[in-house]
DNA sequence: TTCCAGGTGCATA
DNA sequence: TATGCACATGGA
């Protein structure tokens, strides 16, 4: 995959490594709409659109260089790609989901996004965060920015409970005491098993929505949450074992560095295909 | 109606 | 340390 940022228009050329379906429904990101074909996203106050062309696609917004980072254009996909097919599990989820980017995303609505996602379905959380950005986010014209956390100071409790966050309601109230934009980007500094630790002991974020934060925002790939679906992989295609931790640590010795990736290949794999059939 | 969704916090032993 | 249960809400 080759881009060329023009104008401030990112144009990326093939379409093997980058499927702006794959990479906004994969489940790593909550804030997307789908605007006939096109996809526009929200990230803190900015907003990209996606509109797919012939041999790629071009992403217009009003800065460039932070959607280049937050696409993760720079690292090669293939690479890891065909480092991850040897696996044979992979081998139908990078088929299926072969688009799929790891978005580097804002620390703070990371952090608010995934305590919301805890036990939830995709669409409530969506719905959720929807409502959370109208009512406090800054008015951008077209769409509403992810409330600053001085904003979210200003609410107590019921205010979320009023916007549908149920029982998480007291955990965003808590958080946003615990912590602050500054010390979530020091946090950065330290390595992966450390950070962890940091995360964990914050209001409405245990091991799963931590490495969630640790994914998505800190952009670390040593990491695998596991969540019901992902454990029900595991029950079904590596051995029957009930206990998420021990799941966790298996999959995380097992790719390592790849970790992040194969979790996310292997999620969307499970939600949208396994899960279907399932229902069916 | 019951079950489930990108689980966590807390009490109990 | 480990197990069990309560916790809002909406869709299937």
């Amino acid at each position: 995959m080759k881009y060329k940022i023009v104008n401030n228009v990112i144009n990326i050329s093939g379409k093997e490594d980058f499927n702006i379906k794959d990479i906004l429904e994969c489940g790593q990101i909550f804030s997307f709409d789908k605007q006939g074909d096109d996809y526009v996203v929200y990230s803190r106050d900015k907003c990209a659109k996606v509109v797919e062309s012939e041999d790629g696609y071009k992403i217009m917004t009003n800065d460039s260089s932070y959607f280049e980072n937050f696409f993760d254009l720079k690292t090669d996909y293939s690479k890891i790609k065909n480092t991850l097919k040897k696996e044979p599990i992979l081998k139908g989820p990078i088929e299926f989901g072969g688009g799929i980017r790891i978005l580097k995303q804002d620390l703070f609505e990371t952090l608010i996004s995934f305590i919301v996602s805890a036990n939830n379905n995709i669409k409530r959380i969506q719905l959720i965060l929807n409502r959370l950005r109208k009512s406090l986010g800054k008015d951008m014209g077209t769409y509403h920015a992810f409330p600053t956390r001085e904003s979210m100071l200003k609410k107590d409790e019921t205010f979320f409970k009023d916007i549908g966050a149920g029982y998480r309601a007291g955990y965003l109230y808590k958080v946003i005491r615990q912590v602050d934009e500054e010390k979530l980007k020091e946090y950065d500094n330290l390595k992966t098993p450390e950070l962890r630790n940091k995360l964990i002991v914050l209001s409405g974020v245990g091991p799963k929505v931590a490495d969630c934060i640790l994914l998505f925002g800190y952009g670390r790939k040593d990491v695998f949450p596991v969540d019901t679906w992902i454990a029900k992989m595991y029950n079904k295609y590596y051995e029957p074992l009930e206990n998420r931790e021990k799941i966790r640590e298996k999959l995380v010795e097992k790719f390592g560095n790849l970790a992040g990736y194969a979790q996310q290949y292997l999620f969307y794999f499970m939600r949208s295909f396994v899960g279907n059939n399932e229902h069916s």
